[in-house]
RNA sequence: GGCGGCAUAGCCAAGUGGUAAGGCAGCGGUCUGCAAAACCGCCAUUCACCAGUUCGAAUCUGGUUGCCGCCUCCA
């Protein structure tokens, strides 16, 4: 089956060929760490995890970098603040960042590189610019010159001529061409800084993304990925160093993944609506989460809001009942002797056209309901024909789960920490909700209506929500 | 000012040439002591607007309007 993928160098989609056959070199540009991860990082991490996923379920063998920039002005700028050294800032961020994609279930990548841990590669490419003739110095920094790359802009569609008139930049007089960026910064006393040719001092931000993927997946990759706000000039920048100093495409395809907007506006600094995973899974489960960050195509903005994220826990919560369901009358997990079914087969259609998780979901959706009408209707009576399909539909949920990250926890473990979240935000007694349970059910088995229904009400007013089954009355939160 | 994107029901959203997936909400029904859950039915003759191409367009082309992003640190 071949894998469509949209590519922002060239603006189209494309057919997915690696550079060696069933293999993928994948880079993904982390975070800054400086601060906590904000929901924007997660849908990143997100996107790329599930990518990364589907690519190895496909039978690729996925080789991914996830880097962490540990150097940097504003990580600096806040270790001065914290009065603290800039690499226990980086330390402590990224101890943070690993906690909160922890939580929302991303794999481990194959490396998770530091910018500090590759400083001999980054200097032996600048040299590498510098006999191309397309970096200079100035004192003790390096700047590559972007008039020596006449291909720059090709990624973001723009030309040198109209960013130089678009004139929002800040001329810096040192510079040739107000567009040239730093390669190496030279290092103010106190900064953190490392011995080179130039001085004392610190890498650009660019440099580092071509260093580690030149030496952990080679000069050419196959995708180069990070959040929309990346390709110019992060991006754009990227490409003129690698490919100046190789000689070659840097990279195959560049995917690039949409804003999460918080009630319709950009998180920003100004607006102070920054919105942290850590806060974000103190209300919602992280398997909602990531369900919401999946629910809408990768490239296209998502807006993050509260009803947003109920709805996104109601979808999530119809699939873990049918899962309940289906334990409670076959038992466990389906045994791997169910093969890959039309379920599957209908996901990989929708993930092959450009990683398509919010149709992927659609069909999630409309196998549970097929589910749940044959469960409905044949009363506990099936033809081996019938479990047959059941369980092929079975296994087809959970495989899919495992692209998209969730359905990860049995639907008694998934239930029971959401009761668990509630109880404790809400600091309710269940003992007491059992005991009020329990006398309703001795009412109902006298038939005392109004009895029943006054419990029931009750809990009601407790946000709490009955159901009776045939093996015994159950509670939920309403929320 | 330059570049790019988007506009699909009450809401969210998929669909890029073959006659509108899916979810939420709502309404009617089955089930239930009553509920809940689940299921069934209803819910866009139409995809911002106007022209054009085509046997055929939400999908392609041109234009109009509106919203958003990038160009400055940003996932």
């Amino acid at each position: 089956m071949t894998i469509r993928v949209y590519n922002t160098l060239g603006g189209k989609k494309e057919t997915f060929e690696t550079v060696e056959p069933k293999k993928v070199r994948m880079y993904v540009c982390g975070p800054t760490v400086y601060d906590y991860s904000h929901i924007g990082h997660a849908r990143s991490v997100v996107v790329f995890d599930v990518i990364a996923r589907y690519l190895t379920s496909q039978g690729y063998d996925v080789n991914y970098v996830r880097n962490f920039t540990d150097v940097d002005d504003k990580i600096i700028q806040r270790a001065n603040e914290l009065q603290m050294d800039s690499s226990t800032v980086a330390e402590k961020y990224i101890e943070e960042f690993n906690k909160d994609m922890g939580a929302l279930n991303v794999q481990r990548a194959t490396y998770e590189p530091k910018a500090t841990e590759h400083i001999s590669t980054i200097i032996h490419i600048i040299e590498k610019i510098f006999q191309k003739e397309a970096a200079y110095q100035v004192d003790g920094d390096v700047y590559f010159s972007v008039a020596s790359f006449p291909e720059y802009g090709k990624l973001s569609g723009r030309k040198l001529e109209d960013m130089v008139a678009g004139a929002r930049i800040e001329i810096n007089p040192q510079k040739r061409n107000p567009m040239d960026f730093a390669l190496w910064k030279s290092a103010k006393p106190g900064e953190p800084s490392w011995e080179s040719p130039w001085g004392k001092g610190r890498p650009g931000w660019h440099i580092e993304c071509s260093a580690m993927s030149s030496r952990l997946l080679g000069e050419t990759i196959d995708i180069h990925g990070g959040g929309k706000d990346l390709i110019f000039p992060h991006h754009e920048n990227e490409i003129a160093q690698s490919e100046t100093a190789f000689g070659k495409p840097f990279a195959k395809y560049w995917i690039h993944n949409g804003f999460v907007n918080i009630n319709q506006e950009k998180m920003s600094k100004s607006l102070g609506n920054f919105l942290m995973i850590k806060d974000v899974i103190k209300s919602f489960h992280p398997e909602a989460v990531r369900f919401f960050l999946l629910s809408n195509h990768y490239r296209s903005p998502i807006d993050f809001s509260e009803k947003a994220m109920e709805e996104a826990t109601i979808g999530l919560e119809k699939i873990y009942s049918l899962l309940q369901r289906l334990m409670d009358q076959f038992g466990t997990k389906p045994e791997t002797k169910y093969s890959q079914g039309n379920v599957w087969d209908q996901f990989c259609k929708a993930m092959d056209d450009d990683f398509n998780t919010a149709q992927g979901i659609g069909i999630l959706f409309s196998t549970v309901r097929d589910l749940n009408r044959l469960l409905d209707n044949k009363d506990g009576n099936f033809t081996d024909q019938e479990k047959e399909e059941i369980m092929t539909s079975y296994a087809d949920i959970l495989r899919i789960g495992n692209i998209l990250g969730i359905l990860s926890l049995s639907p008694g473990q998934y239930f029971q920490e959401k009761r668990q979240k509630y109880v404790k935000k809400h600091s309710v007694d269940p003992e007491k909700i059992e005991q009020m349970i329990r006398e309703r059910t001795e009412a109902r088995k006298v038939k005392n209506w109004a009895k029943a229904d006054e419990i029931r009400a009750q809990l009601e007013d407790m946000n709490i929500i009955l159901e009776d089954r045939p093996d015994g009355t159950i509670w939920k939160f309403k929320e």
